[in-house]
DNA sequence: TTGCTCCTCACGTCACGTGAGGTGGC
DNA sequence: TTGCTCCTCACGTCACGTGAGGTGGC
């Protein structure tokens, strides 16, 4: 028969059959005086048995050796290495996959959480800024939010969940903010008098929430990523500004430092 | 920064990136004075981005647009059409079809039942055939069951259920054996007289199946299938055995036929 | 000169889909 | 001559992996 009666029988393209031939899994059958193909019955039953076998999950590559030991009757001798047995744990392991998938997106949903960072570094996130925070962000800033979500372990979120916790009760918005413009309003020649000054405002305001710092988090080597973080976070700054915020971490770390003697 | 250091600190490889640039997913930064691709930390910020949306399951031509639509601050408006919650849909999909095939394997690894042939039709064999007998099969007979298993539907499957139970208590398994070795040793130029009796035993030896058989299932139109069907069966054999067959068929046919007026 | 890092093609993967361009029987 | 069916390349898909072959700074 040719190959379309084969193929429409079957439920597959004439196009699936040459595939099939180039791979080896179909033998090709002679052909008539006109150049076309012409099959017999016995080719038709390859063809539903490696599409039955395909319809299971098996790679086309490896039916051909799973029908030669279906034919050699792994009934009796009990298959040393079961075909099916392996192809059920390949399929377990990728539904785990996507439920895990479905997992992360669900928590991403009900929590509505930006879907570019990891869930529990955007939970932590959630108690720092609003809403209206994140969305009146600059680029940069969210940038350095993307770095940070991944640089961050588990214990540098835990570290922010602390702080997070603290802010709400202990801290004054409205300083803050205060002391955030005037950062952002320092000019790169600002003389060391008002650099000083806002240091030490920082550290002041910053006082209550030194108890939330982690020392491990803060004295340890940082790693690569870290550095990147702290690159992304200083882009747009000019010479005074990064030393502000130089000084301030320095002190910071002196702190937890001298907390441990 | 390098592409490596990016490539390193994003978990990805240097191809990656570079596949990245191709979709146009990632702008190409400037080159430094060797011809070296020097990025900025807003690029592994974006390389981190893909990623993560990535991992969710996007596929990496429709990632541009989702971030687009994050950054425009899909939080507020109520997104026409969430991103989130039709790549969940895909997923389920997905995961209800892999399950599908999980469900498939159970039942044939249960039942050892040959993983080529479908699952009702295989439980049907059962019915019919011994294991033994399943080993003892013709490449030519096997090939005849594959596509029976394709060609048969629901209501043939039940009426090959039905002819399987009233075999177990009514048939002599003997008789049909030696039917089937005197059909096998007939020549093609077998006298009339033989094959008539060989019909008329046949007839004798179904006679307790008739009622089994589906009046419906037996004078429709057979389908393309059915008819490769027939022409698997009679691969192999000479004209007299078809013959025989054949008048066996009619016979049924128009028993089934006399039943119903 | 020997390594190391970067660069640009370009083919391979998986199971086919989809033309492109040509031929034989009605 | 016009359709229809078959044929053989051969590129495209998806997200990169993996050389191949060349270059610049130590």
């Amino acid at each position: 028969m040719r190959s379309s009666e084969v193929a429409r029988i079957a439920g597959v393209t004439v196009r699936t059959l040459r595939h099939y031939h180039a791979l080896g899994l179909l033998p090709e059958p002679p052909r008539s005086a006109n150049g076309y193909r012409d099959y017999a019955p016995a080719d038709l039953a390859r063809v539903l048995r490696i599409k039955r076998l395909a319809s299971l999950g098996f790679p086309l590559a490896s039916i051909g050796e799973v029908m030669a030991q279906v034919d050699a009757g792994a009934s009796a001798d009990g298959p040393a290495t079961d075909p099916l047995a392996e192809l059920d744990r390949e399929l377990e392991q990728e539904i785990a996959r996507l439920e895990e998938q479905r997992r992360v997106i669900a928590s991403l949903r009900a929590e509505r959480l930006r879907p570019d960072l990891p869930v529990p570094f955007g939970q932590a996130l959630r108690l720092l800024a609003s809403d209206e925070d994140l969305a009146g962000l600059t680029e940069e800033e969210r940038d350095t939010l993307v770095i940070a979500g991944h640089a961050y372990g588990a214990d540098d979120v835990a570290e922010l969940k602390r702080v997070a916790e603290a802010l709400e009760d202990s801290l004054d918005a409205s300083a803050v903010a205060a002391l955030k413009a005037r950062l952002e309003a320092l000019s790169a020649d600002a003389p060391e008098e008002e650099r000083a000054g806002l240091v030490a405002e920082a550290l002041e305001a910053l006082a209550p929430l030194i108890p939330c710092f982690s020392r491990d988090n803060w004295l340890r080597p940082p790693t690569e990523g870290e550095l990147m973080l702290e690159e992304a976070s200083r882009v747009g700054m000019n010479a005074a500004q990064r030393d502000v915020i130089a000084r301030i971490e320095r002190a910071i770390e002196s702190l937890l430092d001298g907390q441990a003697g």
